[in-house]
RNA sequence: GGCCACGUGGCGGAGUGGUUACGCAACGGUCUGCAAAACCGUGUACUCCGGUUCAAUUCCGGACGUGGCCUCCA
């Protein structure tokens, strides 16, 4: 078998190596990654822990050698420039200093958050300050090309010179006009234009340009560092469902404006919402949750499988019961799983590769045998070591402090004396410690 | 208002035009000083209403419900 993924170009599973320009020496996937302005929250690591999956199950079938995985970060924006005047207010500093101190921190403590939840580093994470000569170059041939114009200082992208936009999220451009809500600005020639470069004012980090000093809009970052370091034309390009419009729309429109129609990219992957408890996220709700924050309390590995349990397309309600679960079902799998990974299980693969499918590859998962289960956990990313998880748990009593517990408990047991033995026992639980006496001993365990 | 997804047993969650998904929880059992873990056994669900069909949870239509996008939120 080989891979068949979700094409929301074509609204049906697609073969990947059937794509045209397919080659599996070069494989090629670009993801939308996050602009740096705060703490990643639980919907951010939806798209990073499946599109590693993806990444992992790419490697695996055509080697690590010949796939390539670009994920950006997003340094430039109006968000954190916001953030960065009032940072640079409060400092004392200049409000490109604050951008630069706001965006490395924040960076940083993204790559952070997703490594503890066991995702690979893509070969590339670009970020958009580096590619501003590039955008900038592409804004002129996009001018060239006839599909932008320049207006009052900013750059516009023409929607109406690109016959086929609004191909991916199936919109036409008399449907979006129709549903048009925003306030539209005077220097459009067309509502639905869109802005490729938009001045800076003194106060405002910008570049210089042929069109004065300005900072590029949204879109232009992803045509540019895609086209730079996969090509004119890549394999799978993957984000969030919010991203297809008018992001991924938009990047299209530049990619193929600025190629004379070459596609950007052959499959087009989008990951499913996310909902806490029943409601959607927001900070209003109180229930906006981080990842940093999620994993003071639990190991990456149970939140990366959480997510996976809920196949990527559809939605998730992310739940304390379900990361119960979760943590319930890794333990179970790393008290079982062999030490050494072995094959991993023909069905197991077979589900991976029939769109990701994950919460069908768990099911075969559980009915593999102990090399195989390790073989198919390492392929998903996760380590098959327990003492990992049970120590990531543990905080707060140390393993030296249990070990002597359990020696005193065991000598107890010895002496017939259970009273005493029983009650070790409960005071341990009472911590979140589990003791399981087996033919070899007493191990313990964290529950939660 | 326009467009688009989705609705499966107590819970999570695959899949299929007619045969047991799987997992968690629950219950019974083996084991254990008692437990926990492990192992064995027990569960005929598919929002509602029409239609197509010998047969629909699975196809078509409608209703209701939930969510998303159209507003630089993954």
């Amino acid at each position: 078998m080989s891979i068949r993924l979700h094409n929301t170009l074509t609204r049906q599973k697609d073969q990947l190596d059937a794509q045209p320009g397919f080659d599996s020496n070069n494989v090629r996937m670009y993801c939308c990654g996050p602009t740096v302005y705060d703490y990643a929250h639980i919907g951010n690591a939806r798209p990073v822990i499946v599109f590693d999956v993806l990444y992992r199950l790419l490697r695996h079938v055509y080697g690590a050698d010949h796939v390539t995985y670009v994920r950006n970060i997003t340094d430039i924006d109006d968000k954190i420039n916001a953030r960065a005047a009032e940072t640079a207010k409060a400092k004392g500093i200049s409000v490109e200093q604050a951008r630069v101190e706001i965006t490395t921190k924040t960076a940083q403590q993204y790559l952070d958050d997703v490594a503890a939840l066991g995702c690979l580093m893509p070969n590339h994470t670009p970020r958009a300050t580096e590619y501003v000569a590039g955008m900038i170059e592409m804004i002129g041939e996009l001018i060239a090309a006839g599909h932008a114009y320049a207006a009052e200082g900013h750059v516009l992208y023409d929607v109406s010179s690109k016959s086929d936009y609004g191909k991916l999220s199936r919109r036409s451009l008399d449907e979006m006009m129709a549903g048009a809500r925003v306030e539209v600005a005077p220097y459009k020639k067309n509502p639905m234009d869109f802005v490729l470069w938009k001045p800076s004012d003194d106060q405002t980090p910008g570049w210089e340009s042929p069109w004065g000093r300005g900072r590029p809009g949204w879109h232009i970052e992803c045509s540019v560092m895609g086209g730079k370091l996969l090509g004119d034309t890549f394999d799978i390009h993957g984000g969030g469902v919010d991203l297809m419009f008018p992001h991924h729309e938009n990047e299209i429109a530049q990619s193929e404006g600025c190629h004379h129609g070459k596609p950007l990219a052959n499959i087009w992957m989008h990951n499913g919402f996310l909902q806490v408890e029943g409601e959607k996220m927001s900070k209003s709700l109180g229930n906006f949750i981080t990842i940093n924050e999620l994993l003071k309390d639990w190991p990456g590995e149970v939140l990366r499988l959480n997510m996976l349990r809920t196949h990527y397309r559809q939605p998730i309600d992310w739940t304390l019961a379900g990361l119960k679960e979760s943590h319930r079902t890794l333990e179970h799998w790393y008290n079982t799983a062999a030490p050494q990974a072995g094959a991993v299980p023909a069905a197991f693969l077979d589900a991976l590769e029939d769109d990701l499918n994950t919460p069908k590859a768990i099911a075969e998962l559980h009915q593999a045998d102990p090399a195989g289960m390790a073989g198919a956990l390492h392929l998903m990313g996760f380590s098959v070591d327990p003492a990992q998880i049970a120590l990531k748990l543990s905080e707060g009593v140390s393993p030296a402090e249990i070990e002597a517990q359990i020696a005193a408990r065991t000598a107890a047991r010895k002496a017939k004396n259970f009273k005493e033995s029983d009650r070790i026992r409960d005071e341990l639980l009472s911590k979140g410690i589990v003791l399981k006496d087996g033919p070899t001993g007493t191990t313990w365990e964290v529950t939660k």
